[in-house]
DNA sequence: ATCCTATCCTGGCTGC
DNA sequence: TGCAGCCAGGATAGGA
């Protein structure tokens, strides 16, 4: 599923194709991708605004739009579970998913696809609001070693629960922490509070090799899931330790990886590496 | 404060 | 082969 690293590839692919890119039209076919303003005011928004820049903050896509050298406000999008993004020729078919299609100056579309329709494709003044609530970037200063064992400490929760917050810590979902805990050997049902500091520093310093390594690999790629706009696959899944290795031997120990549910989600661990914590 | 459940959706899988 | 039922899962809302 999309998570912070393919959500960056997504938005690094298609930034050269929007930047300096005027917007002529607009074709909706699913409103609700909208996120609840009707297909008219959505259009009467972005048409004629110019695409300044193309950034990333948690999940989000970000378009940030001007008018006459004025800001205009911002396309965002959020893949959610299957969306994807691709630029390609406009009138190109892309088949019965497509369900926002934004028409550039230079013949191309910027085309959201999505089988699930969970994801969405809003227009919105103003960020500061939206993004508000949301934790610090894992790959910036901001998420230093002190502030995550001081963060893990003034909470109370269970580690995977607590980390697939975005308003504790941005961008991470269910891979990425199955495979980040399994790398720091800690237990997904492990009590924020009662990590010891080392373990903190170890699991902060393996969310950012994790990552960092996912998006030197263009992020991760199966089932017909997640493509990058180019329509290849990324490759991290390659080197997943634990996420949907259940039954296969543990890369570091060669027990088997056992799949279980913490937080009603699918959790993979190896029970020797991340033995469960005491009480 | 934290946890749990339902909701949104559909394709793909399992079991009969 | 056909089909009903279940599952995955990010984010959010509402209740315990």
């Amino acid at each position: 599923m999309p998570e912070l690293p393919e959500v960056e590839t997504v938005a690094r692919l298609i930034r050269p194709h929007l930047v300096g890119r005027l917007i002529e039209d607009v074709e909706v076919s699913w409103t609700r991708s909208l996120g609840g303003l009707t297909e008219r005011a959505f259009r009467e928004n972005i048409t004629g605004s110019l695409v300044k820049r193309v950034w990333r903050r948690a999940k989000w896509i970000v378009f940030d739009l001007e008018r006459l050298g004025r800001p205009a406000g911002h396309l965002l999008c959020h893949l959610r579970m299957t969306g994807r993004l691709h630029v390609e020729p406009t009138g190109t078919d892309m088949g019965p998913y497509e369900r926002v299609r934004i028409d550039l100056d230079n013949g191309e579309s910027l085309f959201f696809i999505d089988v699930r329709k969970f994801g969405r494709f809003i227009y919105e003044n103003d960020t500061n609001e939206r993004f508000a609530g949301i934790g610090p970037e894992p790959l910036t200063d901001e998420f230093s070693s002190a502030w995550f064992r001081a963060a893990l400490a003034s909470r109370k929760r269970q580690l995977k629960p607590l980390l697939l917050d975005q308003s504790f810590l941005a961008g991470l979902g269910n891979i990425y922490v199955d495979e980040a805990l399994h790398a720091a050997k800690l237990h997904p049902m492990r009590r924020s509070d009662r990590v010891p500091a080392a373990a903190a520093d170890r699991l902060h310093a393996e969310i950012r090799d994790v990552l960092a390594a996912a998006i030197r690999r263009e992020g991760s790629s199966f089932d017909t899931f997640y493509r990058t706009p180019e329509g290849q696959p990324g490759s991290y899944q390659e080197q997943f330790l634990v996420y949907g290795r259940d039954g296969k031997p543990c890369r570091f120990c060669g027990r088997t990886i056992k799949k279980m549910v913490v937080a009603q989600r699918g959790t993979h661990i190896c029970t020797r590496c991340q033995p469960v914590p005491r009480g």
